[in-house]
DNA sequence: TCATTATTTCGATTATTCCAGAAATATAGT
DNA sequence: ACTATATTTCTGGAATAATCGAAATAATGA
């Protein structure tokens, strides 16, 4: 998650969800956001470092493909523990518990 | 999302979010993360100013609210526009559009 | 091998963000 | 008014990160 706190990271990483599976070479996402080409690769390495993005390489040009499943995961970190309280710090009891149905009130997603 | 992209700032948010709905005073999630008060001050201002957390004064503490319609419009970001497509640039005509049902095959959420 | 296109690495600069101590402010109780 | 608790603001320095030009590397085809 810290990875897409970047703006331009994240415009570059919208910007291949957008593009779907097959994802964009380099050039490409260059030229869509118009970013300097280093620039550009500095921050696709640590989307690939956080395993938003693969690579592969064809012929001359470096596709770059969005990995969902990680994707869904690093935002379902967030989600997934939704108001199942917080336990007990040294001076203090429980927080009050949640009733059944909390979760559900307060987490979307896109249906699938 | 750019404001949760710090490890701090993250584990503020999540620390919110598994509270639910009735959040945290400041000094409890103080107690919890262990953070220095100014440090963590400084944090949740953000969290407020992004609008993932609003602040409610009850009495001599501050209640803090993870506001999840926010979080979830911030991380539907991400998933609503997934495999539409980017469009053109200057010089070369639109990528491929993808089948119906290319959405629903990579993004997850929890249902409802 | 040479030229061309695509992308990365290097290196230096600039900008941003983070951090935490000390002092200030807010609220409530006595 | 005074004290105690809770939280913020101020401040400055330290650490990190972003930026981008230039040079290096990779791949292809003539």
């Amino acid at each position: 998650m810290e990875k897409l706190g970047n703006p331009t990271r994240l415009e570059v990483f919208h910007l291949l969800v957008r593009a779907g599976e097959d994802g964009l070479a380099v050039g490409d996402i260059q030229r869509h956001l118009g970013i300097p080409a280093s620039t550009l690769s500095h921050h696709l390495a640590h989307l690939v470092a956080a395993d938003l993005v693969q690579q592969v390489r064809e012929g001359r040009v470096l596709r770059c493909r969005p990995n969902f499943a990680r994707m869904n995961a690093v935002l379902a970190f967030l989600t997934e523990e939704c108001c199942v309280g917080v336990g007990a710090t040294a001076d203090q009891g429980d927080g009050p518990t949640r009733g059944k149905g909390a979760v559900e009130e307060q987490v979307a997603g896109k249906r699938v």
